[in-house]
DNA sequence: GTCTATACGGTGATAGAC
DNA sequence: GTCTATCACCGTATAGAC
């Protein structure tokens, strides 16, 4: 009873999910969802047409999952600048903490076909619309700085919690000598350390600065 | 007078260059190489016998670029602290005007294969304990602080210069509405504010915090 | 729905003429 | 050194039995 209806779908879903984060599109081998999957080629076919449409509602899914963590954040009253904040940070960090070969699997495949953008946010019911003028407005109301200001405290914000993780195996490597645990632990410290950066910033400038 | 003399190997590796570092080594193909130089697939494969060995020499040389702007920066002595910080923010964000699809080429061919950073670096000539030892050690000094904070000091720039570019398409779409010249001319400023922004939490840091 | 067997196209690599 | 022609393999996709 624990173990019944395995329901083919889902489980190919979350094989491909596995093997399409880590390879990308290009990367990836059908035999090789079909082998995380316990099944055969064959069946992936029967359940969706081709790999590129099995690879879209992957990609689509997963993008919605990452807008939602941010445009969330930001349109909740009743949270205070300082708190929206700490949302964003822990909401990303708790989310590639489980999911550490997200952000270059985003990064990369938006990279591999950019004039897709459009159509898979709408498939992913990300509001285009919303995202770049509500909620973009509203940060740069609340942190009372011009339209770059507001540009540049967003792309600080996401470089900061994004980038140690698309480069995990290199600072890994490079500053951790190879230990993951350790940076493991590093990155759960950031958490706080990101918020307060970020933070600490942005009333700097809301003080004219030095 | 001007055009002759092509030295085939060398605009084979040109065309290798450009094509690898769009596509990556998955996504690439010898004939898309092959018609960048002008030549025939079978030219390619008599200069370097195969993709990936051709591969590896682009790699390890970008590899290598892009230590060298951090490594002699943060070494060079007669430097203030402030400009180390500046050279190599400039260094970086120059070099990724210049290569837009660099940051995610190394990052994404890293991740492919993480068990062979170490080979890879050393054939790029990269000194690993030196980079380990030397130079971040020499980083904690000057910071004031333990090697944690350290580390985070070193993410947080290379966070701030490296996802700008790598999340390019991305952020033109999203922040930019599309324009690339617009978003070209935000990064040419972001030089400064990117400089400015960790000169300034350092002090602050040093200060004590609030 | 699930399997095995196979068709089909593309890609890296080689053979051999010039 | 450079080309054309071709091979051998691999990966996606389909056919067809059960």
């Amino acid at each position: 009873m624990t173990d019944n209806k395995p329901d083919t779908e889902k489980v190919i879903l979350e094989a491909a999910r596995k093997v399409f984060i880590k390879k990308g599109l290009d990367g990836a081998r059908m035999q090789e969802i079909a082998d995380e999957a316990n099944i055969n080629k064959a069946l992936l076919h029967y359940y969706f047409r081709s790999k590129e449409k099995l690879f879209e509602i992957i990609f689509s899914k997963e993008i919605s999952l990452l807008f939602s963590t941010i445009s969330g954040a930001i349109v909740s009253d009743e949270v205070s600048f300082e708190n929206k904040v700490r949302l964003i940070v822990n909401g990303y960090i708790n989310l590639f903490l489980k999911n550490p070969f997200l952000p270059l699997f985003i990064l990369r495949e938006i990279s591999r076909d950019p004039e897709n953008i459009k159509s898979i946010f709408e498939k992913s019911g990300v509001d285009f619309a919303f995202i770049h003028q509500i909620a973009f407005v509203k940060l740069a109301e609340l942190l009372n700085v011009d339209i770059d200001g507001a540009r540049h405290f967003i792309i600080n914000l996401l470089s900061l919690c994004i980038f140690p993780f698309a480069a995990k195996p290199l600072i890994e490597k490079v500053l951790f000598d190879g230990n993951e645990q350790e940076y493991i632990r590093f990155l759960e410290e950031r958490r706080d350390q990101v918020a307060d950066f970020m933070i600490g910033a942005a009333r700097f400038k809301q003080n004219g600065g030095r």
